[in-house]
DNA sequence: TGCACACTGTGATAGTTTTCACAAAAGTTT
DNA sequence: AAACTTTTGTGAAAACTATCACAGTGTGCA
């Protein structure tokens, strides 16, 4: 059933694996030729083992004693990510956050993420170009998706309009949504929706820190 | 030795809050005054029981047949992640992503967070100001942090200075770090990290949609 | 006033993820 | 070359999270 061996990864592992590639790369850069599970483990905050099987479910084999090649684990991770190969994405508004998208190099350099135009319903904005990509108009998102095979949009409008933008997504044949919008998207069965809702991350750190100073302030008050 | 009366949540109980309340402000706009948890939990993709413990964690009560009452959810959880009242943010980097959050209105609208200043090593930028604010040199975070008795420091510094970035905020007694590069930070134990990596969220949506070609590309080759 | 219903609250159960424990393998040292 | 050490790979146990099942309760309706 399982094309990879019949290993398989839960979506927490998945998101394990681009904190690892980071920090292979690191240490790549430093002129590193292998790695142990220790240190990987220690890098991003996970039990040995827990990396281990991270590693295996991407196809990796390591050496007892030696540790793994980075080189190939890196190409291992990438692969699995599909990001060794471009794909290009359309990005609907291009406003504060979507001009940010725009202007990060790391996506294509890195990510194999290739933001190919921008699309908005703002006439001033449409005609434009921000870091070398036009804008065009939202209503020609469908068309030029199916036309174009694209299967990858990512979403930086209001969360008002968010799921209008998921619909010509979906009616243009892409297949992955990359969600900045507040807006819990509806889409079908067989769409893809990455949710990267920033307040949830916010929210997350807010109250740790907000329950940490009422411990310490009822500790101290004492 | 818990304070919310015994309840406890987990960090992915924490992670639904936001988007409940983000559904709840917007049945609030179509003027309901009640709420179940039936179609929280479908609203945000989850189990009703689910969505009843996660606000029970925050204190909430409601009444069989009723439901909540969306005005006190509302303000019961905004107590709870800390959002009710405004908590003043430095924010390290000042580029592209880091503009991008200065413009986000919603931060101070509807999360609390008051990004006051921001920090630069550009001299370029220096003095400058971006959406009304002033941005300093890096150097003096620290010490305004500890002045001003900042608690919640954001990095959009490129990836090479993100540990500096920290250490100076942690010098100045920041204790929460919302982290947008990539990579992994050292902090001492009483302070927070919450790391918003956005590779994490792009590799989990394009492993997904990788893994979903693949196997149709097998089952139509058959 | 009482009966039936729709929902909450929660202990029990099922499922998933993480950690543990240990055997097998590959270098290293003597 | 043998003993020793370090690290992988993996099945088993523990911890955590989500779902189920149902008792309890307030509300609306007769
Ligand atoms: N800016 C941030 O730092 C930030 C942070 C977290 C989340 N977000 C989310 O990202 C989204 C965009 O935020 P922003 O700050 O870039 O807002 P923005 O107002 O700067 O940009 C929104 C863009 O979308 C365009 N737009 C509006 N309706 C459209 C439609 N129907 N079709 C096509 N384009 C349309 C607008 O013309 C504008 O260019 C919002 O949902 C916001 O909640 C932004
Ligand atoms: N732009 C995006 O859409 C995006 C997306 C995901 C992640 N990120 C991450 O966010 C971070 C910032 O990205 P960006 O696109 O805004 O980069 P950027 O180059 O536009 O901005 C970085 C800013 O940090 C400043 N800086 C550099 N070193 C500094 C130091 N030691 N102290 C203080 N300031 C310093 C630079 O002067 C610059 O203004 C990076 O780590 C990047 O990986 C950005």
């Amino acid at each position: 059933m399982n094309a990879n061996k019949g290993k398989t990864i839960s979506d927490k592992g998945l998101r394990r694996l681009p904190k690892i590639l980071s920090y292979l790369q690191e240490l790549q850069q430093y002129g590193e030729n292998t790695v142990t599970c220790t240190p990987i483990a220690e890098n991003i905050g996970c039990d040995p083992t827990q990396a281990r099987k991270d590693l295996a479910a991407c196809g990796a084999v390591g050496r007892p004693r030696t540790g793994y090649d980075i080189t190939e684990l890196i190409a291992l991770i990438e692969t699995f990510l599909g990001w060794n190969n471009m794909s290009e994405a359309f990005l609907a508004g291009a406003g504060n956050l979507g001009s940010a998208l725009l202007g990060f190099r790391n996506f294509r350099e890195q990510q194999g993420l290739d933001i190919v135009c921008a699309f908005d319903n703002d006439p001033a904005k449409i005609g434009t170009e921000i870091y070398g990509r036009e804008i065009l108009p939202i209503s020609k998102l469908s068309n030029l998706a199916r036309r174009m095979h694209v299967l990858i949009g990512i979403i930086a409008v209001p969360a008002e309009s968010a799921q209008g933008a998921a619909d010509a997504m979906v009616a243009g044949g892409i297949r992955a949504i990359w969600n900045f919008s507040p807006k819990t998207l509806e889409v079908p069965e067989n769409t893809f929706v990455e949710h990267a809702d920033l307040s949830v991350s916010l929210g997350a750190l807010t109250a740790k820190l907000n329950l940490a100073l009422k411990k310490e302030e009822v500790e101290h008050g004492r």
